[in-house]
RNA sequence: GGGCGGAUAGCUCAGCUGGGAGAGCACAGCCCUUACAAGGCUGGGGUCACAGGUUCGAUCCCUGUUCCGCCUACCA
């Protein structure tokens, strides 16, 4: 095979691939097509978005059960697109428009938004392009954008029907409030990090009277909104102190103590200063009062306190404030103490801000019915994640669950279809609330008829519409084919990271909109770290650029990698040495293959191929080619990629490469009855080989497949392609064959193993004379003496039971057979009473194992028989091998050893 | 505070339902043998974190301990 070089050059060769795949709609589905579907919809990379290692992984995995399902026959679809991203994305163009010393506020919204879409049209969706060099085989004509036009449909027909039936409402309540992104953030989007802070103490003396309350807390700033200091009620101390009133310092407002269980004397003074606006358990402390406690608010939106806060402090930042507290509470003498304390803090997930509670109104989903359904739906096994482990962290969530805060202060999202009617105000309207929710703009108010109505400002949570995403990219709420056919999909391909963000959420709306689960089975795959266990940031530094892995290794080198590193239930921890390993393998089977061509020309794969008429080596790799073949479907089968991955690696390198090509070189170079059975067994395996690891390495396997003759070039041009050649699916092994090429293997390995332990070069061609008790070994043995020849380097002399181990010979024993080598003046005596003096240590070893466990009687009474026999045989065994090995030492002591 | 996972060869990790441990890399020795030196062959290296328990038998199951991760949480 001239053209292939000799060594494999991965630039050129992807994109030509890449580009012939699209070119010829292999990725195109057709809900039309009876066959089975198998579909798969993209966790949508975000548009700010670039290629990163958990891109790559999920990316990986996904295309590799897309490749491998669309070989087998399936009806494939795999549905790209991107998310939106609300904040991410508007926090981007934020950036981008202040470095032209613009600010959102000035341009105004709908100006703003323009840019955000101008920005998207532009440098948007760079990542499409960086998944399509990784190779994924997505359906490109079918690529959704949250935002676009049928989504926002989805969209807006969820909420309206919710909302319809009571499961949106509108609250106003403390949320998380991220000072910088200016919005509000549902509970897990806030990130829990500890920090050394300090634990504050307070003296609130008591009002008209001697004595006084210390309290302590992290945030002495929020004082200034405190509405009453709550202790336990069954607290001694504090007993009497119930229902008096206390004088909140540097504010001259008088507040009352009040008893809450909530409270716990143990930590602090066992007293807490309240302050409902600024603190979610004091706020729920203030509902449970009778009267309720008032709510001042002393922090606004923007993080500043507020006029309430006082015309001091009105206007300064909450740690400016902070600082200014706690000087004047010393000043007046009512600062008692600090001490360090280590305590979380929440931050946003977008900027890291630290986190505000702040009331304000939202709009929220109340998801505890939905939740209740996603639960049955993994507990009844409609839905099984994978692995296992992750069930609980799924149920532990889900049944905890509060409702979801799904409105957000931004402007790129989609916006809440909610109107107001200001009518409402002077009760002319009879709509309760004044609010109006609609699929369309309403002309009107639809109660009072005013038009004077105002649009809710507020967007959705992203993560509102990706819950959609598997059904809202398949055309729904029209009734498409492609949702009847797809839908539910087949696996959902994710990070552990947005299991609560996006998996729980899509199985909710799933169940609840489509009567049915939105994936079958959800493949929960690892975090990839970098090589100490870190996980990779732009801060630390320790980013590895997939692009560059890419560029460096090739794709197919780095994909092998991402699918071998891809165990079940543990981190990756990503080493650039084991993309360069891969690398190898890629040009150990270039390699090969070019062996092959090139020792087959005139030749055509075979479709089929007939165990008859073979060796037994070609018999041994089509036993192992099905083996592996089963192996593979097995294991995919079972998302257990790294197991699939090193299957067939060990399989093309070490059986493949190390065994059956030398071994048939002798048969290649000579006029063997054998060479040309040999030869298409050569391309048969070759070619199936190929399609085995194509899902792993799309790009290689297609360029040394599209260079094999055969049944390919019958067909018409578009159907050329390994991409849609069918999945090997085993077809029968060959025991006999596999068993005696073991004992091929084993005389083979026996003689290597004299010639390196005693270091003779491998130039020099040894005599060897073979002992076996065994018939059938014997035959097998003399029926395939060119293999030995070949691998061993040796000329063998004498093969049988009468087999005599001529004098100053190297002894090599293994289970069926004795290798001699006479090694006249060669042998060093010394040395090789050594070598089996090691292998006489290690037979006596497991034998004095053997024999403990064999005398043991309730071993023989309680194990069970098939144990108790194949222990007896292994004893028996290594007992014939240490006498053979002892009775060879002696012979070389006769022989001038020393004793 | 609760929960989950990990601890196996120098390094990175496999080891599915318990019968006595594997790979890749690294290391050592020998080879440029006409597919591949990005290669071939051979070899060394592990009381499977620690302590108990269940069992005829434990790297595997149970309990506890230590050390690492991670998730979760309104102890101010």
């Amino acid at each position: 095979m001239a053209e292939l070089n000799k060594s494999f050059t991965p630039e050129g060769v992807e994109e030509k691939w890449y580009d012939y795949w699209i070119a010829n709609k292999y990725f195109i589905a057709d809900p039309g097509s009876e066959t089975v579907p198998f579909s798969i919809v993209i966790p949508p990379p975000n548009v700010t978005g670039t290629l990163h290692m958990g891109h790559a992984l999920n990316t990986t995995l996904q295309d590799i059960l897309a490749r491998w399902k669309r070989m087998s026959g399936f009806n494939v679809l795999w549905v790209p697109g991107m998310d939106h991203a609300g904040i991410a994305t508007q926090n981007v163009v934020e950036r981008q428009i202040a470095s032209e010393g613009i600010d959102r506020h000035r341009l105004g919204r709908d100006a703003f938004v323009e840019r955000v879409w101008k920005w998207k049209a532009e440098y948007g969706g760079k990542i499409i392009h960086q998944l399509k060099r990784l190779g994924a085989s997505c359906d490109w004509s079918r690529e959704r954008f949250t935002l676009d036009e049928g989504l926002s449909r989805a969209v807006i027909e969820v909420f309206v029907s919710l909302y319809e039936q009571g499961m949106i409402y509108r609250d106003n309540r403390l949320i998380n409030w991220c000072p910088r992104c200016h919005t509000a953030l549902s509970d897990i989007e806030v990130e829990h990090e500890e920090f050394d802070g300090r634990l504050t103490y307070i003296k609130y003396p008591l009002d008209g009277g001697d004595g006084h309350v210390v309290v302590a807390t992290t945030r002495p700033e929020t004082m200034l909104g405190d509405t009453a200091v709550a202790v336990n009620p069954e607290d001694g101390r504090y007993r009497t102190f119930i229902g008096k009133m206390v004088l909140l310092p540097l504010t001259g407002r008088v507040i009352p103590v009040v008893a809450d269980e909530s409270v716990d004397p143990k930590f602090g003074t066992g007293a807490v200063k309240v302050t409902p606006s600024h603190d979610f358990n004091d706020e729920a402390i203030a509902r449970r009062q009778n009267p309720q406690l008032d709510f001042i608010t002393v922090i606004g939106p923007d993080g500043r306190m507020t006029e309430d806060a006082g015309i001091k402090y009105a206007n300064m930042d909450r740690y400016e404030c902070r600082k200014a507290v706690l000087q004047d509470l010393k000043d007046s003498g009512l600062l008692v103490k600090q001490e360090k304390y280590r305590h979380p803090i929440g931050q946003c997930y977008r900027c890291k801000t630290v986190i505000e509670p702040l009331s304000t109104p939202q709009w929220y989903v109340k998801v505890q019915p939905l939740a209740e359904k996603a639960v049955e739906a993994v507990r009844n096994g409609q839905i099984k994640i994978v692995p296992k482990s992750w069930d609980n962290t799924y149920f532990a969530w889900m049944e905890n669950i509060k409702d979801w805060c799904i409105s957000r202060q931004i402007w790129w999202g989609h916006r809440i279809p909610a109107w107001y009617c200001k009518e409402m105000r002077n009760d002319i309207c009879k709509n309760k609330n004044g609010i109006i929710v609609y699929r369309e703009t309403p002309d009107g108010c639809p109660y009072c008829g005013s038009g004077d109505l105002v649009r809710d400002d507020d967007v959705l949570d992203t993560w509102f519409s990706s819950a959609l995403w598997p059904f809202s990219t398949l055309g729904w709420p029209e009734k498409t084919p492609e949702l009847k056919k797809y839908y539910p999909t087949s696996v959902l391909v994710t990070g552990f990271d947005i299991i609560f963000f996006w998996v729980a959420r899509m199985i909710m709306m799933g169940i609840k909109f489509m009567d049915d689960v939105p994936f079958r089975n959800v493949y929960i795959h690892a975090l990839v770290r970098d090589s100490s266990g870190q996980k990779m940031s732009k801060s630390k530094g320790n980013v590895i650029d997939p692009l560059v892995m890419m560029r460096k290794y090739g794709t197919d080198a780095f994909r092998f990698t991402l699918a071998a590193f891809a165990a079940q239930g543990r981190d990756i921890k990503f080493s650039e040495e084991r993309v360069e390993g891969y690398r190898h393998f890629v040009n150990k089977l270039w390699n090969a293959s070019r062996f092959i061509l090139s020792n087959t020309e005139g030749a055509n794969v075979p479709a089929e191929i007939d165990f008859e008429d073979l060796d037994i080596g070609s018999k041994w790799i089509l036993s192992r080619l099905s083996a592996v073949t089963e192996e593979l479907n097995k294991t995919l089968e079972e998302y257990r990629f790294n197991d699939a991955a090193n299957s067939i690696y060990q399989f093309i390198w070490h059986e493949l490469c190390d065994w059956y090509i030398e071994m048939v070189k002798p048969i290649l170079y000579g006029e063997s009855e054998y060479r040309e059975p040999v030869r298409r067994c050569l391309l048969f395996v070759l070619e199936r080989t190929l399609r085995l690891l194509h899902p792993f390495m799309p790009y290689v396997t297609e360029e040394i497949w599209q260079s094999i003759p055969g049944v390919k070039d019958e067909k018409p041009e578009d159907l050329r392609s390994i991409v849609i050649s069918g999945y090997p699916k085993p077809f029968g092994r060959d025991r006999d064959a596999e068993d005696f090429m073991s004992v091929i293997m084993e005389t083979v390995m026996a003689v290597r193993t004299i010639r390196g332990e005693l270091n003779i070069t491998p130039s020099l061609e040894m005599k060897v004379h073979i002992k076996t008790i065994d018939e059938k070994v014997k035959e097998v043995l003399i029926g395939n003496l060119t293999y030995i020849k070949k691998l061993a380097r040796v000329d063998v002399i004498k093969i049988g039971a009468g087999t005599r181990k001529p004098k100053g010979s190297a002894i090599a024993v293994r289970s069926y057979v004795e290798v001699y080598a006479p090694l006249e003046g060669l042998l060093n005596i010394e040395l090789e009473i050594d070598r089996l003096k090691k292998e006489d240590a290690k037979a006596e070893k497991t034998i004095a194992l053997l024999n403990k466990k064999l005398l043991n009687e309730d071993f023989l009474k309680r194990a069970p028989g098939e144990i108790v026999k194949k222990e007896k045989e292994k004893y028996d065994e290594y007992m014939r091998k240490r006498e053979r090995v002892r009775e060879n030492i002696k012979k070389l002591y006769e022989l001038g050893g020393k004793q």
